[in-house]
Order: C-alpha cells, then structure tokens, then sequence
DNA sequence: TACGGCGGCGCG
DNA sequence: AAAGCGCGCCGCCGTA
C-alpha cells in the first residue's frame, strides 16, 4: 500500500483541521517553484467531475527534504495566489485531466505545466507511460495498489468519501503518493532530457529534448486544454434527423439478407459472414485476414471482398452487405457515437492525447474528431453536424500538401521546389516532370474531364491523350504518398492496376526524376542505422532499434518509419507550433476566436462573424509563418469560414 | 458484467 | 494481402 521506499510521512488537513499548519504550507508552497499536484476525484469525466480530495508534493527548504501532502478539495481556496503565480512550474502526471478539475472548482492555473507523461513519451515513445510503468523504469519504485476494486465496486465518489470516514490515515497514504511519486519522476526525467542531445534544423533553439519539451511540448498542454474546453458545437437535431431513414434503411437491408440467408444471422459479424461466404456458398476468397498475435489467417470480408464477391458471383448478400457496411458505420460511429457525448450544451468535448502517437501527433479520443468522413466525399454531409453557434462563425484553415512541401523542402529537391515555388498543382506538376508531359496538357485534361462530367462538352471532347494525361497525374499522386510510406511496387501495382513490371518502372522514372528525395529517404535510414533514431525538424526523435533486425519484414517496417518519420513528425512539428503561435496572438480578447480542433495538418477556430474576416488573416498569417526561419518552400495555407465544418472550407 | 483481441473502416 | 506510415472506434466473440 506504498511505494517500495522510504517515504516522509503523508500528511492530511482539511479546512477544519489544524489551521496553523495547514497556513504554513500555504506560505511554504507560495515561495516553492516547482509543485507537484495530484486530484482525487468524483469520476472521469474532465467536463462534470470535480476534486474531492488532492495533494501536493514539493522540496522543502532543506534540500532532500519533501513533504506529501493530502487534502480535503475545501482546502483549494488558501492557495489561489499560488494558482495565479506565472512563476511557478506546475508539475502532474496527465496535466490536462487535473487541470480540469481545477477549473471545474473555478481555479485556472497560471504558470508552466509540466505533464511527466509528455515527458515520458519524448524520451520513452515505446514504453507505457502510466504513473505506475514511469515510477517502475524511472525510479525502480514498485507499488501495490489495492484501490482499483474499491474504485470499480464502489464507485469512486463513494469509495473514497467511506475511506475518509473509516480510515483517513490510509487515504491520505494513497492520494499522496502519486504527487510525491510524480515529483521524483519529473525530476529525474529533466536530468534525462537535458541529456538527450538531439538533432534539429535550429540547433541553437532545440539542442537537447529538454528544450524541445519546454519550448513546444509543455506549452502546447495548455493550448490542448483549451481546446478540450472550447469543444465542438454540434447540430443535434440534424443528427437525429439523419438518425431516421439510416436506421430503417440498415434495418430493412438487415432483414432482406437474412431472409436470404434463410436462417438466423447477424450481418455485423465477420465470422457469420465468412462461414456463409466460404463455407456455404464455397466462394473463392479474394484475400486473408492479418491473423492478429495466433497468426491465424481467415479469408477476409472486407469491402474489396464484398466487391469482388458481388462481381464474380453477382452473390445479392454481397452487393447489400456494402450498403450494410457503409450504414452501419455511419450509425454507430457518427450518428450515435457523436450524440452519445453531447454535453448539456449541445457541445462534444473529444480528449487530444499528447504521449500516444511515436512520430508526435496528436490522437484523439472520446470521440476521435479526427477520422470524421471527409466533406468531399462524404455521402452524408456529416461534418455539417459540426457547427458554431448563433452569431458565431467557423474558421477552417488547411495546410496544403504540408507533408510533400516539407519532403521537398527538407530534400533539397530543386525542380519539386519549383513546382511549389510557381504554385503549380504539386501532382500535376509531378506528372509534368516525371512523364515529360506539357503542364498545360495536364491543366486542360482537368477541364475537359471536369466539363465533359458537368455535361458542358461531349464525351468525345475526353481524348485518349487527355485521358492518359490524368492516369498519369493519378499515378504519380499515387507513388508519391505511397513512397512516403515505404511502399513497394506490388502494392502499387495493386493499387493503379496495373502490373507489377509497369510498378517498378513507375517507381524507378519517379525516383531517378527526384534523385534528392531518393537520397532523402536512404539517408534517412542511414540517420537511424548511424545514431539509432530518427528526427524530425525541431529535434523530436523516434528510437527504432529493429533498424538492425536479421529479420527482414521486422527491419523493412523499421526502414519504412525511418523515412516516415522525418516528414510526418516535422509535419506534427510545423502544425504544434502554429497552435502554440495562435494561442500566443491571443486571438480570444482580440477577436473573440476560440481553437476548438487540429486533424493533423487542420485547425478549427470559432468565434464571432463581426471579426471573422480579420482574424482569418491573422491565422493564415501565423500558420504560413510558423517556422523559426523560412524553408527552402513556402509554406501554404487555405483558409475559409462558414457556419458548419462541412462549408467553411 | 468486464475486458482484450480481432476484423473492419474512418481520417491525415 | 501485398514489405504502406500514423491513429481510434464499433461490434462481435471468447474468456474471466
């Protein structure tokens, strides 16, 4: 019931305790600059719950002395000054979730944040970074927590309000130790930072991970916080208006397979459907599936299968599971998965998580407001559920092609700089270079087909030339994203069409027509061959060890996330930074526009309409611009503002 | 009843 | 599926 070592004695105040000693800790903690916090809390979720009990851990002015500290949340109010001290650095493990609760009790907490899991994940992306697995790696402390199926029996709340009744002493033992446990790890992740010497375009501003985590990372918590806050407002009656004819639709659609069928059948299972498919009706399988940890290979169900099935067979169960596939991810994942985390105010409040991606994306979660369908594509326009509210505007800004900007950039390739440079449609401009195609031609082919499609020009307008003109654009877009992600020509041929020779010459005219991103992506390998990483441009970095794995599938994917990695973390980098220079631009006093979410290369801002023309420029200002020094290519950014996600585009 | 693995699929 | 990178969620299913 405690760490494996010797600790101070947790102490145990509320406001009604003894009221000198708890006003000297007051006055202790006010001259402290570095306090870790820990809240105990009625639940988990950050919006409604509020701290019943938290602790605080700190040095005492005899060094090498800590105290660990447990209160009642009555005690909060004595150490608002603290809370507004710019000064003092601020120190938990998942900063944001405590954060809210603060503010959830009206305390808003200046200062730096210092979030150990964040660090935790600059140092250790691969390991876990709970409380429990850093105290384990970092500190060798071990622990026995026998709370959890007081937690899960009781309830929280009500556990821990018992425990206060029965056995204080205890209480005061649990809650403390994770403030005392997450101060030593953050000292000693500091220590491990400041050592992590690193590599970035900008040495003399991100030297080591120290400076990476300080500079951009800790920052950045806050920026998260506010938008986990602001959260999304959503068109609920739109939801539940679309709710309607998508569920009799999947209903019918359910029923007619499994009168088809003929038998009891539930079509959301893959298992039911291979053994119908496979089994009964002795089809053909177009692929296996993946087999997870046991290895075991099943023939797969998925939509290219379903296509094929539906082809070859003309099977009437395939042709309507499409249709049951697509519905029923709409309805469980958008409509219903979207309305069930609707908060009193009609707003979706998703988690963004710092320390999950190893490249140093962002992920979210509860809901994921980053796999929303796209608005281009998207049959049932549900990003116009995502809207601001009365009065408000939205501003949706988007890097364009950020990721091929900064792999020419960072490659040095000078006739793919120039594409950007002359503002070319970067894949047009590809296709020029790569087939030797008159950029024109490609420009033309675009109209003709998109005329020819309106209705505007004949059918016999779209030449065979102009044809060939857009495969070729098509395929040198194809080979462009795949080759950032390491792929090879089989999948290439798979994907295009075509066969595997024609691939492999796709590839090879591609890459001898860029010959520094040729380089680029070896001497990325090389890097992580050389130091064991890779890095990205402000100095983050990702350990792959498999770099020298004998096995060859298990050192390939190393190889592919050494490429990978310098282009989708820089990315990452470019857009933390942008977030962090809108939040510094104070956009809220100046123009009322608060950040609501980023999809990787996106931000979403909401504000009022009066201003929104003025600071849509400042935006697109600051995220063109977010860069220490300017890059060998500009940096381009679309902007627009509308009253749904699905028209500010 | 809860949990983890798996298949499948949405996004950049 | 294939030598395609990075994520999270839904529903099913077996297990505890």
């Amino acid at each position: 019931m405690a760490w494996n070592i010797s600790m101070p004695d947790a102490e145990w105040y509320t406001s009604e305790t003894d009221r000198r000693a708890l006003m000297q800790i007051v006055q202790e903690v006010k001259e402290k600059s570095v306090v870790a916090i820990d809240t105990e809390t009625t639940g988990r979720n950050y919006m409604r719950d509020i701290p019943l009990y938290w602790s605080i851990s700190y040095e005492t002015d005899m060094p090498g002395r800590f105290r660990r500290i447990c209160m009642r949340s009555d005690t909060m109010q004595f150490f608002r000054e603290s809370f507004k001290d710019e000064k003092k650095e601020w120190v938990f493990a998942n900063a944001k979730y405590d954060m809210h609760m603060l503010y959830n009790v009206g305390i808003e907490l200046k200062g730096t944040i210092c979030d150990t899991q964040v660090m935790h994940a600059l140092l250790y992306e691969e390991e876990s970074h709970s409380l429990e697995n850093m105290a384990r790696q970092v500190l060798g402390w071990t622990w026995k927590d026998d709370f959890k199926t007081g937690f899960k029996k009781e309830g929280p709340k009500a556990f821990l309000t018992r425990l206060e009744q029965e056995d204080v002493g205890r209480l005061a033992e649990y809650a403390s130790n994770d403030a005392y446990g997450t101060l030593f790890i953050r000292n000693k992740l500091k220590k491990e930072l400041e050592e992590a010497i690193t590599w970035s375009l900008y040495p003399e501003l991100y030297d080591t991970l120290h400076d990476v985590f300080y500079k951009i990372e800790s920052p950045f918590t806050r920026v998260l916080w506010k938008c986990e806050r602001n959260g999304f407002f959503i068109d609920e009656e739109y939801l539940k208006a679309a709710d309607v004819p998508v569920t009799a639709e999947l209903q019918r659609i359910e029923r007619e397979i499994v009168k088809m069928v003929g038998r009891p059948f539930n079509t959301n299972s893959s298992m039911q459907l291979r053994q119908y498919f496979f089994e009964e009706k002795k089809y053909r399988p177009l692929k296996l599936t993946k087999g997870g940890k046991t290895g075991k290979k099943e023939p797969s169900t998925d939509f290219d299968t379903l296509e094929f099935l539906a082809g070859e067979y003309r099977d009437p169960v395939a042709e309507l599971m499409l249709k049951q596939r697509d519905l029923s991810k709409l309805k469980g994942t958008y409509i219903d998965g979207i309305r069930d985390h609707l908060d009193q105010w009609g707003r979706v409040h998703y988690k963004f998580n710092q320390d999950v991606a190893r490249t140093g994306r962002l992920s979210s979660s509860e809901i994921n407001c980053q796999n929303i369908p796209r608005p281009d594509t998207d049959k049932y326009r549900i990003r116009r559920a995502f809207i601001s509210e009365p009065g408000n505007n939205l501003i949706v800004a988007d890097y364009e092609q950020l990721e091929m900007r900064l792999l020419a950039a960072a490659a040095l390739e000078k006739d793919m700089i120039d594409i950007f440079l002359k503002g070319w449609d970067i894949h047009m401009g590809n296709a020029s270079l790569v087939f030797n195609i008159p950029y024109e031609d490609l420009e033309k082919a675009k109209k003709v087909d998109k005329k020819v499609k309106a209705g505007e020009l004949p059918e016999a307008e779209m030449t065979d030339y102009y044809r060939k003109c857009l495969e070729a654009r098509q395929h040198v877009k194809t080979i462009g994203f795949g080759l950032n992600y390491g792929m090879k020509e089989k999948k290439l041929a798979n994907d295009l069409r075509i066969t595997k020779e024609e691939a492999i010459n796709l590839i090879n005219r591609y890459m001898d027509r860029y010959p520094a991103v040729k380089k680029f992506y070896a001497d990325s390998i090389g890097v992580v061959r050389q130091t064991g990483y890779a890095y990205t441009l402000l100095g983050r970095r990702r350990f792959l060890p498999e770099i020298n794995s004998t096995q060859n599938d298990i050192r390939w994917r190393a190889e592919r996330q050494a490429s990978n990695v310098p282009i989708q973390g820089t990315a990452a980098d470019v857009v933390k930074m942008a977030m962090i220079l809108c939040d510094q631009a104070n956009l809220v006093d100046e123009y009322g526009f608060h950040m609501l979410l980023q999809v990787h290369d996106e931000l979403a801002f909401e504000g009022p309409e009066e201003t929104t023309e003025e600071c849509l420029k400042v935006i697109k200002e600051i995220m063109e611009d977010s860069l220490p020094t300017k890059l060998a290519v500009p940096l381009e950014v679309s902007i627009g503002k509308g009253k749904s996600w699905m028209d500010a585009k």
